[in-house]
DNA sequence: GAAATAATTTAGGCATGCCTAAATAATCTT
DNA sequence: AAGATTATTTAGGCATGCCTAAATTATTTC
């Protein structure tokens, strides 16, 4: 049986393979607030379910069937936070914890009702795509807010931190996917990026700035 | 801590003291799926917990806390069944299971919103009343379709059962809340009730038409 | 390449919530 | 009121998923 505890084991371990290639027990044990002793058997009885292929000492990766089920939890777990933003009004700070809890109990129907209801939307209220009902992941095409250089404009395409207190503190700022941006200065030695938000204009620190993704960069020349 | 389990045993134990005033280890045990033994096991760790007072041998009756959570739970698993068929347009024979796992998930804050979107019903789609917010229960005031006589007529208030099938059969004679009725002839001997139901008639059977319950019956002479 | 350090696994335990089988208590029969 | 029946509890177990402490393996460092 696909426990609600195996379903987090292996989009966790989905998101730490795209994000960083290879899969430690140790990644997962700090992502999911365990032990990693836990995490080792874990992993033995995901491989002997064969979710996962499993070498002691190597790390993991998901099999087909794993991956499958992992996509499924992100597309539930993205649905229900763009359902809860889009319909429902609430922040988008907020959604993240709900649809913890959503993407396991939500079934198959609701979540087609949901995905249609919303006009079967591409992604979520961070940005983030939402897996394809038939398991595939749109790919996405953002470079880091950190990246840009002086006199560049860009839109916000995607936000990677799920922090209820940094989203409010960009949201403060008008950063959110679809707002555009624009690259005032950028001081030296790892130091604020000036941005003009919505003529407004802020100083965000190099950390904050990495978080957040934009898309369609242009020069200042163009 | 609160379980899903736990929750499910005070809804229970609930909806057992509220139709059959008492409690008994073999109908929860009946009503959950569960051995009796392990009923036992659990009335004494809610007992421990303070959310019902249990005496061997004699059941089980809760405590305010406990009455408490059983009223959140029925409250929100009616408000996300009258969610899934207002809002999703979910059919209402399968709302129920849908709700069974949601009741468990849903925050106080999604409840909420939820609640504000349907303008604060008082009813899930099977004609049950929702505990409101305060934890109060809106008393019914009906009567089952079978205690009526030939000439009556009445609205159908509420369906006490959640089978599927059966909700099927009902709804495929136009029997559902807000539904009017007129009773055409009653068979003896325990025999079928024929009532006429937008312009058609059917021949309904007494267990069938005791699950369905109506409210302002009025006589034919009225 | 041997010692130190870091990562991982093994071993033994704990809580939850279920089970069956056996014992006990309550209730019904006659 | 004794015996039979039914309801309930006790006792002993099992699976899941977590923990800590100790052992082992891998990786650095000198």
């Amino acid at each position: 049986m696909i426990t609600k505890t195996i379903e987090d084991y292996l989009k966790v371990i989905f998101q730490v393979e795209e994000t960083q290639g290879t899969v430690s027990t140790t990644d997962l044990a700090a992502e999911l607030g365990v032990a990693p002793a836990s995490v080792t058997g874990m992993l033995k009885k995901l491989a002997a379910h064969d979710l996962v292929t499993y070498t002691p000492y190597q790390g993991v990766t998901l099999t087909a069937h794993g991956r499958a089920i992992a996509l499924r939890v992100v597309r539930y777990h993205r649905l229900a936070e763009q359902y809860l933003a889009e319909v429902l009004g609430m922040p988008w700070d907020e959604v993240h914890a709900e649809a913890e809890e959503l993407e396991h109990a939500l079934s198959e129907q609701v979540v087609g009702r949901i995905d249609a209801a919303l006009g079967r939307p591409t992604t979520d209220p961070h940005g983030e795509p939402i897996p394809t009902e038939d398991g595939r992941m749109p790919d996405r095409d953002d470079v880091p807010l950190a990246s840009l250089v002086v006199g560049d404009c860009a839109v916000v395409a995607r936000v990677s931190s799920r922090e209820a207190s940094f989203l409010r503190y960009l949201g403060s700022m008008g950063i959110y996917p679809g707002a555009s941006v624009q690259v005032i200065a950028v001081a030296p030695f790892d130091g604020p990026l000036t941005a003009q938000i919505g003529g407004q204009q802020y100083a965000i620190g190099r950390t904050a700035a990495a978080q957040v993704f934009v898309a369609g960069v242009r020069g200042r020349e163009d």
